[in-house]
DNA sequence: TACTCGTGGAT
DNA sequence: TATCCAAGAGT
């Protein structure tokens, strides 16, 4: 029996990847793990984030929810306070829709059919690839930024990898690479290619174990593959954020259940528009504040600004502080008077964040609200 | 298809 | 400092 150049060309890539995984892979907390629970959850935490930002938060995620049922037993709260900093929250709200859905369905237990798997809120298709062949011993492609960028070079894929043509025919290559033998080490090992030799800038070409088939190499192209849509630039938005006072507590809210930062909490406000002419910067921000927060309040004053970056606009927070008349504004589900030193048990974006530490700050925060 | 959805590491 | 972009999914 013979192989086609093109087989060849495939054995080369897997089992020469298969080689240096065993001598170079990465030691990672979810790769010392058989539970499907635990690696689905390192799985949905490393979507779209760095290794090194998921590690604490997967150690810190697991010892509060050891098990499936105790993540859907868990009210969401606790779950988007887990998640607090990691970004992208509708991972969180999904897992926990997730881990409620396998009570229901599955009598709590992850299931094992990949098409069961992928059913699943949150889980794509290579993210239940990923977790039917590392957890289940399974063996399904997977097609993440590694993936793609590991394979654009190693075939020349000169097009568009977004382009849905291109996405197929990388596919295609990841279902036809994925050995029989140990698709689980293989699969793993092909990320930790991408994350530690065939990374984005300057890759480690002589470190790499596939260079003498790869085609991008042999072209010296490998350094602009894959192929990068030019960057759009960001609208920039402005912001309001109202940390209200009465007495010595302060009202939060709790944002919309979906779209961004849906279910974190936050101080009060919302986007302003300071670009039109007219009135000054401050009327229309304390106008805007009055809107949120319809009741008396004496003297909403500027406190301070707060930049952040999302993926697709940069946001300028203008923080006002103000003093509310008593018995006005009521708790609620959405709404709350809280004590400073209890914030911490709400769940709050990055900007906001900054906001709190700000308040926390006894020299500058407190003394100046309560001088 | 193209846009939305966060944050921090790397360079 | 600015830009890229990371173990993508949902709409």
């Amino acid at each position: 029996m013979s192989r086609s150049p093109q087989q060849n060309e495939f054995v080369f890539f897997t089992r020469n990847l298969l080689k240096w995984y065993h001598a170079h892979g990465r030691d990672l907390p979810w790769r010392r793990t058989a539970d499907p629970y635990a690696i689905w959850i390192s799985e949905i935490m490393l979507q779209q984030t760095q290794v090194a930002t998921v590690l604490p938060y997967y150690a810190r995620f697991l010892s509060r929810f050891p098990t499936l049922r105790d993540l859907a037993a868990a009210p969401l709260d606790k779950v988007l306070k887990s998640w607090e900093g990691l970004g992208y929250y509708a991972r969180a709200r999904h897992l926990h829709r997730a881990a409620n859905e396998m009570v229901a369905r599955f009598e709590g237990n992850f299931p094992s059919r990949f098409e069961e798997i992928l059913s699943l809120p949150g889980i794509g298709r290579s993210t239940a690839g990923a977790i039917a062949t590392i957890a289940l011993g399974q063996r399904h492609p997977i097609l993440d930024g590694n993936v793609k960028r590991v394979l654009c070079r190693y075939f020349c894929v000169e097009e568009d990898p977004k382009k849905k043509e291109t996405e197929k025919q990388l596919w295609q290559f990841s279902e036809k690479l994925l050995p029989r033998k140990e698709p689980d080490h293989y699969t793993q090992a092909i990320m930790d290619l991408g994350a530690t030799i065939c990374t984005p800038a300057e890759p480690r070409c002589p470190l790499c174990p596939v260079r003498n088939q790869c085609k991008a190499f042999e072209k010296g192209v490998q350094g602009r593959l894959p192929m990068k849509a030019l960057g759009k630039r960001v609208p920039e938005r402005d912001y309001v954020a109202g940390v209200l006072f009465r007495g010595k507590r302060v009202l939060i809210r709790r944002r919309p259940a979906k779209g961004l930062l849906g279910g974190l909490w936050e101080f009060p406000g919302g986007q302003v528009d300071l670009d039109g002419k007219g009135r000054s910067v401050e009327k229309k921000i304390t106008e805007a504040l009055r809107k949120e927060i319809p009741w008396r309040v004496d003297q909403w004053s500027p406190w301070g600004k707060v930049k952040h970056t999302f993926t697709h606009f940069k946001m300028t927070l203008h923080v006002y502080s103000g003093r509310s008349g008593e018995r006005q504004g009521q708790n609620t589900d959405e709404q709350k008077w809280v004590d400073v030193e209890a914030l911490s048990d709400y769940a709050f974006s990055s900007a906001h964040q900054k906001i709190l530490l700000k308040l926390k700050e006894p020299t500058d925060g407190q003394r100046r609200l309560f001088s």
